[in-house]
DNA sequence: ATTAGCACTCTATCCCACCGAGTGCCAACA
DNA sequence: TGTTGGCACTCGGTGGGATAGAGTGCTAAT
């Protein structure tokens, strides 16, 4: 992208215009709001370039100019500039999540609220990606004849269990036996490295008649697996009717009708997060527009930074805003809430 | 209410003439999808009647009428017959509700989102409440010094847990202690009448030094009391956008701004049970536009009914609709979702 | 009690004219 | 070659005015 220094003035102040005012900006406007030095007929030729390069572009013949999204592209890449947040921010984001939450859900959840509100936006957090961390303990509890509760710990301090069926003449100790020997051979094993196989090896030594026993390592590695599944938080849905950008019901009933699918945004994160391999940048990921794959989300960014529950456990929190955004506000935003979350998870590991 | 038959069937007919058309009713058009053995000038004077009872009104003086929440009030009441889902809206819902589901937590989900698809509202689900349900199993697991996990088994079928913080120095031995005497001495009693004093004369008799043997009551009775707080399950809150008596964007933002707080919803749905008493009905419970106290729920109805877990752990499911439902209808869908529900929450007692 | 007839009311819609912001282009200028 | 003033043109948005249509209330007759 070759620009010369005034081009790139001039596309940073249509894309600072509109996001503040809403309203395609005219080359008059321009001159009127910035201090440029030349007339607006020479502005008129640089955006009749700069829509040449297909970064701005104008809804019809006879409005202004808005940015397009390879424009936002351009600006967020190399035209804006982040500062941090004024202390007062700072302090209100601090105020708001709370640190005497007992789990680390609970923590994500209060940081994923304490975003949206904050950007004014949804926000979205994923679960710490635990499939890294290994288990520190697991035991089964027996709940009532044919029913157990699987508990695990896992070394990034978090608790999870799940109930499970058992077969109904298994007995306290048998269960005992089981959950210890589970419990001896797997600590310290990295969930993703555990599979049917290693459970049922780590099961063998016990003397429990053979098709029981394998009912419930299976159950016991079904909890496992679930142990290690992604959930998705999202928050602040209804914000999104309070954008102008939206409100033309249409845009928000397609945004809001893909966003009730948590699942499939889940999905699309983590497809986000794998492609982020060759990331340059510093662990935010930005989606602008068309760029998103989801559907009814053409006129949103998706922006996500990651965040590090342990060294080799991370998850992802962020927002989905209007492509028409202050970028660099909502960067440091996301980029302070993931600071504070990061501290405050420190407790848990 | 002194109605003579026809202006009961006039109003009946304005009432469901306008569900299904949303648009005023005039007494022409009555009279055209209608076979009153009467002229269009006697309905005019019915329906000038109707409305000096408050029954019906119009919202400009060249309009048809429509119906008052106290017309919707007077149908639901008096004049909707309801009947039964076809076989086949039977077959749809008991397909939809999977009954392979572990939890009830998941059930209810389930059902909620069932709830929401076939009515095309949005639903909500109250969590049993377990105050009445009675303490089986309770299991103290150490995780790490400082740490621990309060497992408990309720009466109900449903398993409850919580983290919590305990000094440092407690060994595995003391806590299991601990634990052993919580367990022996309050199995059985019901959750509302377990009470700091009786969790902590429970645990007198365990050989543990005072302040710490304390902390631990303290967060144990913590978890007990966390165990049977109420939470709400709402789904298909973007479906309001799709309704032609939200298009008006004010009023949608509104309803999801409110529904977004989900406490207050659960605190409003809690009032009405406990308002219920008096209840003659067979355990519906119907609010309709400003009978409901919550903001921007004015064009709203909230119906619910009451699912049983066991005989006296019970919940609510239901739905908010526009006010301008299919009563009988939705009602029935209701009914039917409650009564799945019921029978497979047998599993779980 | 019911009905036909009539004057009246009010909204929704369409059409049209006009305003204004903005553009593209051209010719002149530094 | 880059910059500027000027100008004709475009197009969406606004507001007024006319019209159609559905519905009402009232009155007088049955």
């Amino acid at each position: 992208m070759q620009l010369d220094n005034r081009k790139k003035e001039v596309l940073h102040a249509i894309v600072d215009d509109y996001v503040s005012t809403n309203e395609p900006v005219g080359s008059k406007s321009l001159i009127e709001r910035h201090n440029f030095q030349v007339s607006s007929a020479t502005l008129r030729n640089d955006m009749a370039e700069l829509e040449h390069l297909g970064l701005i572009e104008k809804p019809h013949t006879s409005a202004g100019r808005i940015p397009s999204d390879k424009g936002y592209r351009e600006y967020v890449n190399s035209l804006m500039t982040i500062e941090e947040l004024s202390p007062r921010e700072q302090l209100e984001i601090e105020k708001r999540i709370d640190s005497s939450v007992d789990e680390v859900t609970d923590l994500i959840k209060n940081a994923t609220h304490t975003l949206s509100e904050t950007t004014g936006f949804v926000s979205l957090a994923m679960s710490p990606r635990l499939k890294k961390s290994f288990l520190k303990q697991l035991k089964i509890l027996m709940i009532e004849p044919g029913k157990a509760l699987v508990v695990m710990v896992l070394s990034a301090g978090v608790v999870k269990d799940k109930v499970v069926r058992i077969p109904n003449f298994l007995s306290d100790e048998q269960i005992m036996k089981i959950s210890g020997a589970i419990e001896k051979n797997l600590t310290g094993k990295p969930l993703d490295e555990i599979t049917l196989v290693t459970v049922e090896t780590a099961g063998k030594g016990t003397e429990v008649p053979e098709p029981l026993l394998k009912q419930v390592l299976y159950e016991a590695y079904a909890a496992i697996k679930q142990a290690d599944e992604l959930n998705i938080y999202l928050d602040g849905e209804h914000r999104i009717l309070e954008l102008p950008d939206f409100s033309s019901l249409g845009r928000a009933r397609d945004l809001l009708g893909t966003l009730s699918d948590s699942g499939m945004v889940a999905g699309y994160v983590n497809e986000m997060e794998n492609a982020r391999e060759h990331g340059t940048d510093d662990s935010f990921m930005i989606r602008i527009g068309q760029e998103i794959t989801l559907e009814g989300l053409d006129d949103c960014s998706f922006i996500t930074a990651t965040y590090n529950l342990t060294d080799s456990v991370s998850g992802n929190i962020g927002v989905i805003g209007p492509k028409r955004m202050l970028y660099s506000k909502v960067i440091s935003q996301i980029d302070f809430v993931k600071k504070k979350l990061n501290k405050e998870m420190q407790r848990f590991t």
